[in-house]
Parts: structure tokens; C-alpha cells; sequence
DNA sequence: CTGAAAGCGCTTACAG
DNA sequence: CTGAAAGCGCTTACAG
């Protein structure tokens, strides 16, 4: 690979001047310009990035370290792909950190990112006292946050009504006559399970159905949980007639045991997810569900990474989008239950 | 952020030597080392690893590219996840890059990776002809190919028996009296696509079923191609009683056609489907599937570019894996066809 | 308009 | 056993 060196050479120009041209720094004559510019031509010459990042300003070649939770789940990585397709048109790579909910292995990443010099974080806290993204923010490296916030910290933040999102799922099923509804929830350790059980039980009392504690269950994130707590509600004396699962790990898990105990969708059992899949249509019957737009949150927050790493001191922003419930056929309709 | 100079001016040595105790160098005295030690302690210090990589040579810190050509399916996840394990166990990081199946995407990235100075590529090269990819190789850059190898030239591969996986999954079928078996295959430009439709038509020709060109269709790897080529198949007017889908993708979209037409699997129309996924069980019925085994490819990958890294010279390795077939349920019982 | 020089944070061959 | 110095490939303030 050739360096500045041997383009200035070539050129018959100092390494500043070349320099210059690659810059587009106006004052450079045009004639020298040209040369220079055959001259990267024919070495086929193109920056080092990590010499560029060695300096402490630049203006392109960026790096951004991506911080994620869990890879496995299609909800980011409809995220990954927003920030990806943005990043890719400004001409900037992406590290990416795929933590597994792990805080020890977050840190690890988090060092390893930021001694990347990386010009920015994109990150979804394990939760939102989160030390290491606090820390971070702190120290004044540009991050904005996916998914979850931080508390006690101004920070940028993407994410989805997630309550108003649950709460929609509901009454949705609410409308379907279903009375007792249960509730898969996620990690309560992570801000958006919370998000979504406060909806879930919003909508409970305005529709003045008691809350039953019986049929809200929790573990973790994951698929297995989906599976076993779907197991643990349907064995109950008296079970729900439809689930709202927090999540699509937890959703797919869930029907997997629907699946093996031979029951019918929506007639049996009912089932609402929080997150949709792109191939919800390939469930059979098709899934209705809570959509988080995750393309757009990832080209968003990619959109505020930028403007924040151009100027550090803008406002703090805090974009919410709204969910999408996409209704299929796994909750039944009005007609049938009637 | 600290550098060598401020650990060095703390613990009053030369960061000559500090960088020695960094890089474990035997020949320096224990309590300078010690020195160094406690000073490294109180200033928190970690090494940029971008003035690390800018040095020619270097032992740890490493940064892997890895060109992906769709994150969106599953397959490659896993892949990745098992990149990213190994990686992490390494202190190395991943930028990734995600083409979408698009050359003058993949030459993008390419060029930044190459320009980050990254110590060695995992690529799904686009095709077996790929030019940017066999430049990278005949440059010298480490390189291991997954899914994917190269014509003509010695390159690292780490793949699946694509046609022995084909032909055990019509094998299955055939043995439960399908006689007329549809193919979905992807774009025929892809290397993988290509040894399944051989697989394919060995199983047939094996068992002497003639192949009827009017069955095998054919347009990209991708979610739509598989829902409407599967309504075509459907369509004709002597329909396959089964379907072979040559990728995940294309099973989910074919699964999209079924489900919407209300047909019943396995009864109206069996399928069976290249590429297993976490979730096969959450489908209805369960998906009879063809794993490759995502996770361990990754992880072999990278295994052997850390070799390839540390020993330039070291012959060429193609490991194959097996597949296997996950007989879950819908291709049917042999009893119930009987 | 252009060049020489300093410096980003490291590593390593060369002296001592 | 340790330090001074060169150099990796850039950018930019300072001269001219």
C-alpha cells in the first residue's frame, strides 16, 4: 500500500501539499492539484484510516463501536442494518460489540472500543444505572443511547413508546373479549421490561380488569424463558386465554410450547408479541404483534452520533418513536369470540 | 486518557521500558517493573491500540474485518456469534461489514478495512469468481473464506458438504414417497446454490425419479423470491407434494405462500429447508430442516486466521463440516403416507 | 501557494 | 538492564 510519501514523491510535491489536496483545502493551486491528483491515481493511493485517527482531529474515515445486547435477537439487528446502511454513506466503519447481556464482558468491549479511539459510541445500556456508559458519557466521548436511557444523565437517546406500545397490544386483545391475559415479561433489570409492563397493566385498569399477579411471570430475555414460562401459565388451574410476550425471543419461545402441547392459535390460547419479524407471516397463523421500528432507530441515533461528534455541545435529544401494532391472526377477531 | 509518557514520567523510567513490562519483555528488572506496574494501576492506563496498529508489527490487539453479504439471515448470525466468542477470547475486535449481496458495497468496505489496517479478513466471498477477494489473497493479506470458496486460487475455506446436505434432505423425502419434489434454489451466481442443486438431482437420479426442469425455480436468495416462487410451484398444474427451499430465507417466504393459501403441512404440500434456525420448533408445524452448523464455522474461522495471521506460510486449510438433518415435521411420517 | 517540522502513541534496534 | 532515537502515516500551525 502506498503511503503520502510516495504520492508526493511521485508528484514531485511535499507530503503537506498532498496532504492538502486530499483535504480539499481551497488554497492549493490548480495546476499542483492535478498533479498531485495523477498521482494518486496511478499509485492507486488511498489514506490510512489509522494514521488519520492517530491525529487527534479529523473530519471523515470515522470508526463507531456499536454496543449490543444481543445479536440473536431480529430487533437489532433491524437496528445494526439502519445504522450500517447510514454509516456505509458517510464513509464510516463499524466496530460492533455483541455483549450477551454480560456486564463483564460489556466493559471489556467498551475498553477495547474506546482504545480503537472510535469517534463514537451507539449503545443500548445493560440498564440504566449502567456505571461503564455513565462513565463514559462523563467523560465526554460521544454516545447516544438505543433502546434504554440512562438515569440521572443527560444523554441521546432512540427508542419506542414502549409502554403506549404494550398498552396497545392490550386493548387490543381487550376488545378481542379476552379477560385474562397473561404476561411473559423480560429481564426486569432492563428499563424496556418495565416500560412494557407498566402498559400492560395500564391498560388492565382502564379497562378495570384486576390486576392477577399469578399470570406475570418473569426470567430472563431469552428464548428458553419464552418457553418455559409459556409452560408454567398454561399449567396454571386457571390459565389465561391469550399472552402478551415482552419481546420476540420470549414470543418465539412461548410458541414453541403452544406448538409441542398441540394447541390451537387464537382458539386455545391467544398470542400477543412485543417486536415484530419481517417473516411474522411465515408463523402459522400469522403473528400479530407490537412494531418497533428498528431500521429507523438505528439510522437515527446514527444521524445524532454524527451531529454530536460535530458539535459536542448541541442539546440532548430524546427521540420516541411510536409503535406500530401490526394485527394478524394470532389474538383471533371480534366476530369469532362474540 | 493516558499515554506510555505519562506512565513512564509517573514511575520515573523510559517508556522504552514501560513499554517492555506491556509487551512482557523477560530482560527487565522486577522492581522496575513493579514500578511500572503500580504506575500503570493508578493511571488507569490502556494502550491505544491504534498507535499499536500502526506500528508494522504487533502481537496482540487485533482487528478483524469480516464482510459479511446478509446479516439479515440467520445463518450468518450465528456465524457470526461464534466469530465474536472467539474473537473476544483474543482481545480482538470486529468491524463488520454487511454488502447485501452488492459488489460495489463490498469493494467499499473492503477498501475501508483495508485502510484500517486490519490483520486479517473473514469473507463469504459474493461469488466463486469474486476479483476483489482473490486480489486481497494474491496481496498477501490474511484471508479465510466461510460459505463460500474461490476458484482458481489457494485460499483458507471453512464450509458445509452442501451437496451431501441436499442429498439426505431429498433422500428424506423421497423415502416418504415424494416422488415430484420441487426445488426453490437462490441465485444461481452463488457457489452454495449450485452444490445443492447438484445434491438435489444426485438424490433423484439415484432413486431414479426423472428431474423435471418445470420444478427447479430460481431468482435471488432472498425472502420475497421465496414467496413467489413458491405461489408459482403451487400454481403449475401438476404441483410437487414438496418443496425443497435452498436457504432460510427462501423457506420462510415459501412458508409466507403456504400459510397465506391455507394449505396444511405436511398433508397439501411438504417442505423441507436448507439452513435450520433457533426457532424451527416455533413454526407450525415444526420445521424439518438441513443445519449447518453456524456457530462452529465461525468460531473454526477465526482459529484458523489467527494461525494464517501468526504463520503466513502455513499450507492452505478447507475444512468441511458436515450437516445434518433435523427431522422435525413437515415432510410427514412415513406411516401416514403409506 | 508550498514546505519543513512537530507531534499523535506506540515499538524496537542500537548503544551503553 | 535501561534509555535515546527513529519511524509507522498522517495533519496542521508556522514560515516564507
Amino acid at each position: 500500500m502506498s503511503s503520502l510519501k510516495n504520492v508526493a514523491d511521485l508528484a514531485g510535491v511535499s507530503v503537506a501539499t498532498v496532504s492538502r489536496v486530499l483535504n480539499s483545502d481551497e488554497v492549493v493551486k490548480y495546476e499542483t492539484k492535478v498533479k498531485v491528483m495523477n498521482a494518486i491515481k496511478t499509485l492507486k493511493y488511498s489514506p490510512n484510516r489509522v494514521a488519520q485517527r492517530l491525529r487527534t482531529t479529523r473530519k471523515s474515515s470515522r470508526l463507531i463501536g456499536l454496543l449490543i445486547p444481543d445479536i440473536q435477537n431480529p430487533f437489532y439487528v433491524d437496528v445494526i442494518r439502519g445504522i450500517e446502511v447510514f454509516a456505509y454513506a458517510n464513509n464510516a466503519a463499524v466496530v460492533i460489540g455483541n455483549f450477551s447481556q454480560d456486564e463483564k464482558k460489556e466493559k471489556l468491549y467498551l475498553d477495547i472500543l474506546k482504545s480503537e479511539s472510535v469517534d463514537g459510541f451507539i449503545v443500548a445500556p445493560s440498564n440504566e444505572k449502567d456505571i461503564y456508559i455513565k462513565e463514559l458519557v462523563k467523560d465526554g466521548f460521544p454516545v447516544v443511547c438505543i433502546d434504554r436511557g440512562l438515569s440521572d444523565i443527560e444523554v441521546d437517546l432512540v427508542k419506542v413508546d414502549n409502554q403506549k406500545g404494550a398498552f396497545n397490544a392490550i386493548e387490543h386483545l381487550i376488545k378481542l373479549q379476552h379477560t385474562r391475559i397473561g404476561h411473559i415479561t423480560g429481564n426486569q433489570l432492563i428499563p424496556t421490561t418495565m416500560e412494557r409492563l407498566a402498559g400492560y397493566e395500564q391498560a388492565l385498569k382502564q379497562y378495570n380488569i384486576a390486576i392477577d399477579p399469578e399470570i406475570i411471570v418473569s426470567r430472563e430475555s431469552d428464548y428458553e424463558s419464552g418457553a418455559e414460562l409459556a409452560a408454567y401459565l398454561l399449567d396454571l388451574e386457571n390459565p389465561p386465554t391469550a399472552i402478551f410476550t415482552g419481546n420476540n425471543l420470549l414470543t418465539l419461545g412461548a410458541l414453541e410450547t403452544i406448538n409441542k402441547r398441540g394447541l390451537k392459535i387464537p382458539e386455545d390460547i391467544a398470542i400477543i408479541g412485543f417486536d415484530d419479524v419481517y417473516w411474522a407471516n411465515s408463523l402459522n397463523p400469522p403473528l400479530t404483534a407490537v412494531r418497533q421500528p428498528g431500521f429507523e432507530i438505528g439510522k437515527r441515533a446514527m444521524e445524532l452520533l454524527i451531529q454530536r461528534i460535530l458539535s459536542p455541545e448541541r442539546e440532548v435529544a430524546s427521540i420516541i418513536y411510536k409503535t406500530e401494532l401490526m394485527i394478524r391472526k394470532s389474538c383471533g377477531s371480534k366476530e369469532k369470540r362474540l
